[in-house]
DNA sequence: CTGAAAGCGCTTACAG
DNA sequence: CTGAAAGCGCTTACAG
């Protein structure tokens, strides 16, 4: 691999004029800028990073924990991650957490390693131990998005979970319904709980009794919603007319634990997701669902992230809007 | 940031030493290797990466390019590629290519730079010209799973694709189909090409004719599959008892389109897919498609890169085996 | 088993 | 605008 010295040679002059040539081209004579170009065209040259990032110490490099990336959610969540990233000339570092404490630590060790400047995390299925040490460091550049942990402060961009589920829950108590049942996610799961604190609400807003064991936990799984689904639906004469699930990919389940159990929806039964992932407009029936602004959220946490690289003054958390997508999953309720 | 140097005053020992205890503990005595590990532990020191790769003039970082992240395809793809990777500690960079030429440049780039070892490439949707001038260069280790370029010989681990989309149409032709069409992906992509190739060959088989007003061509999303079966279901005299689409969100979109224009799935139309994502268990009716293994083919092209880097002798094309899964999109043909 | 020393390829403060 | 020189933090061949 030819280096700085070789274009330097090809074009006359010290490596020092290279590297400004290159670096910082107003620097340097328009003369001076030609040979150089010339002469990196006429080696061959490509910079060694490994060497910059040495000498710079950054590596212009942003790692992005996410839980799973099978999940669909965070598919346009990353598009704005690395849209924003690019364009300031940084890169991002995908990693799958996949349940694994291990892996976690080694992405977290890049920061120290000068492998990577940040992290964003979209999880909060890590240990806490090893973020617990990383936020006390306040040279740590961690920043949150979609998810947040509640007994630790980190700058975060979010929505609004627990409104969320109270607008939908109250579309469906509008709609005439009063046995709605919910599947939550992983119960430990901050939004979760807010998610479950709005469904709450939203009953009580409206003087209906909640009935504690139509409150279930999933693992937003479609086969998690489909399994509860199918448990909800077996009591067959008080069962829910309802379902609110917290998120597409159950609610999908419930559709089609509904379709094997003989409950027709929207007539017999409604059911409400969460997230407005690209499969709910393509099952059967189309999903109600509650709109994330996915691209947003990543596009915001990453400005939010390089903000902090630069020493910037932000707001440490923000919170974007959802709007609840009404498709055709619901309909009054059934009469009794 | 401690460095080696710190570490080494700990320990009492030269830089040299605290280098080989890190990195080959079996050349230090036990003694030593202890007081290193405590002095690491004391000063807080982590190893710089990028003076190490610089050093050796190695990343092990190993990039791969997707077309697109939102395709649940190659979420299993990428879990593969994930596991052995790390298992060898490698990092995994996933590169977006977005459908931009300037990203996937830029990614390419990153070999000479030393910021990746090498590249696993699971697109074709790049410009030839970039993987030509890699591809003439012995030394850049690239390596392609699940496509390939038909007009350039690269290392590659697929399907057979010809005779999974061939036996997916001998399927139907078995259920008294004769009226079949398909919908195919880019048409200038190799693998779809083999599709079709295998769909023809299917009908030539069975004796059919081949009517080519019912080959026509998507882009692999939900929307294009939608949008040509409408089309293909307008014709309602003499409109196609089957299609063959080359993957499954374009058949979740048939099966949506069908269901617009108040056709029977599978009594009035079998739909078949390709890739068994995870959606086609959960979208009505269940749908009949072609599985891929697609964490055996991230796990083999890992292998496969790997072992380029250790120079070692590898069969350099590896074609993995497909199945395909009945389901209910599939019934026997209608009377006419 | 251990240390002194060179060097990987850059960047940048300093001097001119 | 340009160059000489120091140094980023490691690793490793060499010598002992």
């Amino acid at each position: 691999m030819p280096t700085i010295k070789d274009v330097a040679r090809a074009a006359n002059c010290s490596t020092a004029t290279v590297s400004r040539a290159l670096a910082s081209p107003e620097k340097v004579s328009d003369a001076t800028r030609h040979r150089v170009a010339q002469a990196v065209a006429k080696v061959g040259y490509s910079l060694n990073a490994a060497a910059r990032n040495l000498r710079r110490s950054e590596s212009r490099t942003i790692v992005v924990i996410l839980p799973n990336i099978a999940n669909p959610f965070f598919s346009d969540v990353i598009s704005g991650l690395e849209s924003v990233a690019h364009q300031a000339g940084y890169q991002v570092l995908l990693g799958d957490a996949g349940n694994n404490p291990d892996r976690v630590a080694s992405y977290f060790n890049l920061v120290p390693s000068n492998q990577a400047d940040g992290i964003i995390l979209l999880s909060t299925e890590v240990p806490m131990a090893l973020v617990r040490e990383r936020q006390a460091d306040a040279g740590f550049p961690l920043v949150m998005a979609c998810e947040y942990f509640d007994n630790l402060s980190l700058p975060t961009i979010h929505i609004d979970n627990e409104q969320a589920a109270h607008k939908a829950t109250e579309y469906l108590v509008a709609l005439g319904h009063q046995r709605i049942a919910t599947i939550t996610g992983p119960a430990r799961n901050p939004i979760c709980k807010d998610r479950l604190r709005g469904y709450r609400h939203g009953l009580a807003d409206a003087g209906l009794n909640i009935q504690d064991d139509w409150i279930v936990e999933g693992d937003f799984t479609f086969h998690s919603g489909y399994e509860q689904g199918r448990i909800l639906l077996q009591q067959d004469k008080k069962r829910p007319t309802a379902i609110f699930c917290q998120n597409d990919e159950m609610a999908i389940g419930v559709l089609k634990a509904a379709r094997d159990a003989g409950v027709v929806v929207p007539e017999q039964l409604s059911v409400i997701g969460f997230d407005d992932i690209g499969f709910s407009q393509y099952c059967e029936p189309e999903l109600t669902t509650v709109h994330q602004p996915r691209e947003a959220i990543g596009r915001t946490a990453m400005r939010l992230l390089l903000d902090i690289l630069k020493q910037r003054n932000v707001p440490l958390d923000q919170s974007l809007k959802t709007q609840l997508i009404v498709r055709s999953s619901t309909a009054r309720a059934p009469r009794d």
